[in-house]
DNA sequence: CCGCGAATTGACTTTTACGTAAATCAGGTG
DNA sequence: CACCTGATTTACGTAAAAGTCAATTCGCGG
């Protein structure tokens, strides 16, 4: 395990711009710290990223995206702060059963598109 | 099964507005009758939009939705572009496993971010 | 036949998530 | 030191996906 990365590695290991690190960092998602003004990233900065890309490619926007990441974080004190947080987990749980409907109705919206298409190529007398 | 829908009617099921509605229409994603110039939306209309709707909270661009969309309509007569289908088919149930890839790993933190949460209250002496 | 609310159209605005360009700076190398 | 490469900052730009507003315009209920 690497103590730090630079900015670039991770562009080229994530396949996004030096741009888009450093609007999460302004958004307040990661906080790489710094040598001199140069950027450092540890590993659960680069840890985040990956949390970050995953909830970017689930669709989820920065600030649903920032909620998700602060459920992440060690939990706090205060007894109904867990709880509040608790509750928190599970909307966000919802909101994620409700993308895996969509993503099961449509892969099967797939299934019986490409079955129709197999069909008719077996009209047309191809061989599959 | 109603051969009708107002666009109001749409509206209010599935909780988007009127200027939605015919963005998608302008953006060639459905293509309601009209009686005069008013709308009138088929129940095949209407199953498009649920389609629509669920890759918009997949996080698909509305070009992707259009891609998958096409995919749905009644299968092409030529080979050719049968298989082309076929393989569009394959690159959208592709994307879509990514995206179950990331949804499970996200429902897995959350869990464990629950965990954490459970275990520090049992600490604090709060029964759960 | 007339009025009024629902629908349409078109233009402009907004928000999000970055892209892009220009100027500056830091640090390692010959 | 002069240079070059990479990183940073600042500021403006922009594409996508609608929201909003204003000006019509149906169409049907009385």
């Amino acid at each position: 395990m690497r103590e730090y990365y630079t900015i670039t590695e991770l562009t080229r290991e994530f396949g996004i711009s030096t741009r888009t690190l450093r609007f999460y960092e302004d958004e307040g998602l990661i906080h790489p710290v710094r040598r001199g003004r140069t950027r450092l990233y540890r590993p659960s900065d680069r840890h985040l990223v990956r949390q970050i890309l995953r909830g970017r490619r689930l669709g989820f926007s920065i600030n649903e995206i920032r909620e998700i990441i602060q459920v992440y974080k060690t939990p706090p004190g205060e007894v109904a702060q867990l709880h509040l947080l608790i509750q928190k987990i599970e909307e966000k749980r919802q909101d994620l059963r409700q993308k895996r409907r969509d993503l099961e109705d449509t892969l099967q919206e797939l299934d019986r598109a490409e079955e129709a298409c197999v069909e008719r190529l077996a009209e047309l007398g191809v061989k599959t």
